[in-house]
DNA sequence: CCGGATGTTCACCT
DNA sequence: GAGGTGAACATCCG
């Protein structure tokens, strides 16, 4: 998936769909249903049922319905299709051939639209009544409090917090390493360092960037981004730029100014 | 040909 | 227990 950016596209974009009715459903990947469920039970649960609201928790897409509620998880490269028309056009990684091999759940509603997962890879799947506490506070919406908490008492890299999503759900490596290029941290820095006005400071430089960049459209349209490659520069004071593995994930930034 | 890529989960290390 | 690594998923791109 794209990050919680895109997320949050694929949401307003399923909103059209409130009041909706199923009334039919393709499953063809069981690999794709997460939690112990099958095609069949899918069908007899959802078919009949009513979407009657929509929510997002980090990159987790909620789908309530007069039944049970639907979560989707888009992983890197999932695509939402809204009645025949991609919901983000411009998604990096998303291929736009539309192999139907790579249609692995969909929604029929009684209106003749649909909703549909593509997903070459397969790295996300559809769970039914997904636990949603295994989901940290949204990073749109986390409080000081919260934030100076999951961050304290931590040796790991604070890149790593920040993307772990039973901490904090929706930074994913792009919003990460740009809200740390630009608040100046050090990705590689222990998550516990931080002092008070330094979390402050996070916060602060974390909401701005997801404003900034959901304006702009997309978890991929960052200061940072072009930079990203090994031969990139800092974008703010020109320094080449540090590539190095955090948290598993490769990860760029500027060792002058982020300390 | 090879390495990586907006992600998550799991087994296996230290 | 805390973190880290590599594999798996399967396709595209440089």
């Amino acid at each position: 998936m794209p990050e919680m950016l895109e997320v949050e596209i694929y949401r307003r974009a399923a909103a059209t769909k409130l009041g909706r009715r199923i009334v039919g459903i393709d499953a063809p990947d069981a690999w794709y249903l997460k939690g112990g469920i099958d095609a069949g039970s899918v069908i007899t649960v959802l078919v009949g049922e009513t979407v009657i609201d929509d929510r997002r928790r980090g990159k987790l897409l909620l789908l309530d319905t007069t039944g049970p509620t639907i979560g989707l998880r888009f992983g890197m490269t999932g695509v939402l299709d809204v009645d025949g028309a991609d919901a983000i056009d411009a998604l990096e990684y998303a291929s736009h051939r539309r192999d139907p091999a790579w249609e692995r759940f969909v929604l029929h509603f009684e209106d003749g639209g649909a909703l549909r997962m593509r997903d070459p890879r397969r790295l996300g799947g559809v769970e039914l009544n997904p636990d949603e506490q295994r989901l940290g506070p949204d990073a749109a919406e986390v409080t000081l409090r919260q934030l100076t908490a999951l961050l304290a008492d931590s040796n790991a890299p604070l890149k790593a917090r920040l993307m772990d999503q039973a901490r904090l759900a929706g930074l994913g490596n792009l919003l990460t390493d740009e809200t740390l290029w630009r608040a100046g941290f050090d990705p590689a820095r222990a998550a516990g360092s931080l002092s008070h006005d330094e979390v402050v400071t996070l916060r602060r430089v974390m909401r701005h960037t997801l404003r900034v960049l959901g304006a702009r459209g997309g978890s991929h349209l960052g200061d940072l981004q072009d930079s990203r490659s090994r031969q990139g520069n800092c974008p703010a004071d020109g320094s080449p730029l540090l590539r190095r593995t955090i948290g598993g994930r490769t990860t760029y930034s500027c060792p002058l100014h982020q300390r």
